[in-house]
DNA sequence: ATTACTACTCACCGAGTAA
DNA sequence: TTTACTCGGTGAGTAGTAA
């Protein structure tokens, strides 16, 4: 989690303060009739005011009543619930990628190669290094059917992930690996590894975790599994 | 005016939009089930695809239904709003100054100088090149008495406003004076004249205008005129 | 599993008005 | 003038449920 996120009833609040802020209230303690911030808001005389009332008891401005208008100032914790604002739509707007990505597939058995390379010292050694955690000699293959998971798992090429370096041994060439958390069915997490092998097409991710899943999650082949593939900022 | 306001209505629809932002339908189509979002919203499932349809027939989003969750896509409308909200909390946040501020004060008969420095020509050329117009022959002074007109008043000083130069003519000096553009009682534009005469205190303020106030307003004596000073960007 | 309709409840809004 | 109370109507949210 980056931030706590805005709730419903604090949108509401959010609006009046908005409008104070517009007002100059953030920075000093300026002078509205109920009023004229109603005719502000685009509401009657009556909603301004208990807004206001509403914000004082929450604590987010001081409010002195005179006989010719109110004095609000707002407080640093309702600055701090603009700011919060600002800067979760600064984030939307600026970020090249989405938070997170979710990919459906269809579960089915491999052919248990998964378990070798996830097993060689020099892929495992960077697993718990970069992943941080000591994946199950195994992979999950999902099949992707929908145009929606094929063309997000295509999108996702565009997107950071973390590099796993390939390296040779005596034999052979292993080539590098790109990977991205991933919350398994909302609950286990764990990693989705592109280009262990080349020879599944861009149809078929394939997914490791600290523990066997199939025994986890309970998953049989033939059952749909969601992955919820986190983008990294 | 700078850009339209939010109002109300717009406020409700643009939370649901942020939310389906958060989850980065600005950059791309997300598969998202009303259980879903309404869980993010803190509101029900039906309340989330009620919001949905809402936002699809304003034009904000695009909705495909599928059989396991909508396609959502925010449009160029939608992200507009977005961006609406977010460039005015831009301009809240950085603002130094606040956008304008509001004088209550007395009307009361000063000693008839007022006209005599506003029609001196290098004053006068000046009002109508940097103001925009030909101030009337005299100026309408108001007593302030509250003390937040009082803070407001000293607080005008340190933001920027429009330099009237001071110059020299045969016989004597006069003094450069910083002007302030203001609407009186709600109705009227002029300029707001700071230091023009030196033996006036901070408790008066001068305001000059194209039309004779006191007749234009029907203002006498004794008459509270409120003044809003529009601060410089 | 979905979406979203129909009721029903309730909270919010605003008119009237007191202080 | 103000603020803000009461009260009545209405729009928004939810539960149940159909498709």
């Amino acid at each position: 989690m980056s931030s706590s996120t805005i709730n419903a009833q604090t949108w509401k609040g959010l609006f009046t303060l908005y409008k104070l802020a517009e007002l100059g209230a953030c920075s000093r303690t300026v002078k509205v009739s109920t009023e004229y911030l109603a005719q502000k808001m685009g509401v009657s005389q009556q909603t301004a005011s208990r807004h206001l009332i509403q914000l004082d008891e929450s604590g987010w401005i001081k409010r002195i009543i005179t006989p010719d208008g109110c004095l609000i100032r707002i407080l640093d914790s309702g600055i701090a619930e603009l700011k919060k604002l600002h800067s979760g739509l600064q984030i939307i707007m600026e970020a090249p990628y989405p938070p997170s990505v979710t990919l459906e597939g269809v579960l089915f058995t491999g052919l248990g190669e998964g378990a070798y390379y996830v097993t060689r010292d020099r892929y495992r050694g960077q697993f718990m290094e970069k992943l941080g955690f000591d994946p199950y000699p195994g992979t999950l293959n999902l099949k992707l059917t929908s145009e929606y998971d094929l063309k997000t798992r295509s999108e996702l090429e565009t997107y950071p992930g973390i590099e796993i370096e390939g390296f040779k041994d005596e034999s052979r060439t292993f080539g590098s690996v790109k990977c991205y958390p991933v919350i398994i069915n909302n609950k286990v997490k764990g990693a989705l590894i592109c280009a262990l092998r080349s020879h599944y097409n861009s149809s078929v991710v394939e997914i490791i975790a600290p523990s066997f899943l199939r025994r986890r999650l309970q998953l049989k082949d033939g059952n749909k599994v969601k992955v919820e593939i986190l983008i990294l900022p």
